[in-house]
DNA sequence: AAAATATGTCAACATCACTGACATAAATTC
DNA sequence: GAATTTATGTCAGTGATGTTGACATATTTT
């Protein structure tokens, strides 16, 4: 017998009416295929994201750093404005990131030629092969994966993330895209 | 003049080199369109998980609170273990994300009828309720996406998240959803 | 009886996110 | 030229989520 009630089962045991009949517990089976989909999207992002952090690891730095330096090293002169946009997170978070960042050489500023506020960010020799480091795995995972694919099934791939995209937003990603010539929908 | 140099910019302006061209910095057009996707891919999981966030806040609870009740709803009877597996953390995270989530009445445990040792994983009514509704925007975000592809484009969609999954996590993927009679490849 | 397994728990810690307020410098507007 | 807006940086405090490693308990397996 236990002799001090640590988890929470003994009591609850027979009253765990799990499946009670009362709400409509009936899924459609294309609920179910969502759903699926759904998890299937879920894993794909865990595993997308598990070689980076791994060599991440190595560095001290985490999943924020790599955001950062990816798109800094994708799209130079991006201003911390821009930044804060795509990563939909706080100044106060982008911030703590960043600095270590460029503390330790990895992103460097330039003052706007045209505004002298803004900090047009860059990333350094040292930033460039982390970030090819880091995207590397990516881009092979990525490579082996739709080579599997047709051209058309390729497209059908791109626009299927690109309308996962909220509305509001898609705007912003085909105008953040178009800075390197790169439409969802192909090339113009 | 700034009374304190409390930015890093001033001094390195002028030493900020972004791209000295001594390593070879030339991008193929292929890994530039496997950029693009991987930035959708990114986008897409931003905003995915953008709503349930919202509707996570009111209850003060959080994304690993989403991941744990929604595969305990999806897989009634799941143990401690497969949750680990599936979510890939340690069992400390999970231990106090599913400790608040029982104590709240959200999910409940049973003894494995087999091996008491197991503590089967259940969602109460209560649970049911928040596991469908975060799952709702999620479910219309996929049908409404998916709506506007072929059977065979979706076939094609399908197929791609499960690529990306690590070829060691596969089997795990089909085992946990064949339970539910779901395969990533279509039903048998 | 001993070993392995499934689970729970503790302490300590790191990362990443948040809020809200405030400071500075530069650009824009009045 | 003065006032406002904008872009950025910074501070203090907080919370969620993740980590490691060690250990306890009950149960099953050997």
């Amino acid at each position: 017998m236990p002799s001090k009630n640590t988890t929470l089962i003994d009591q609850s045991t027979n009253s765990c009416h799990q499946d009670n009949k009362e709400a409509d517990h009936t899924i459609s089976v294309r609920e179910e295929n969502m759903l699926t989909l759904i998890e299937l999207f879920f894993f794909a992002y865990r595993d997308f994201t598990e070689e980076g952090d791994e060599i991440l690891d190595t560095f001290g730095f985490g999943r924020a750093h790599h955001r950062v330096i990816h798109f800094v090293h994708h799209y130079p002169g991006l201003r911390v404005a821009d930044l804060l946009g795509i990563l939909k997170i706080t100044k106060q978070s982008l911030a703590r990131v960043l600095k270590q960042l460029i503390e330790q050489d990895f992103i460097c500023q330039k003052e706007g030629s045209k505004d002298r506020r803004e900090r047009l960010l860059y990333t350094t020799q040292k930033g460039n092969e982390l970030a090819e480091q880091l995207a590397n795995p990516q881009i092979e995972r990525f490579e082996k994966t739709m080579s599997t694919f047709s051209k058309e099934e390729q497209q059908t791939i791109e626009k299927f993330l690109f309308t996962l995209i909220r509305k509001n937003n898609r705007q912003d990603v085909i105008s953040l895209m178009a800075q390197n010539g790169h439409f969802p929908s192909g090339k113009p």
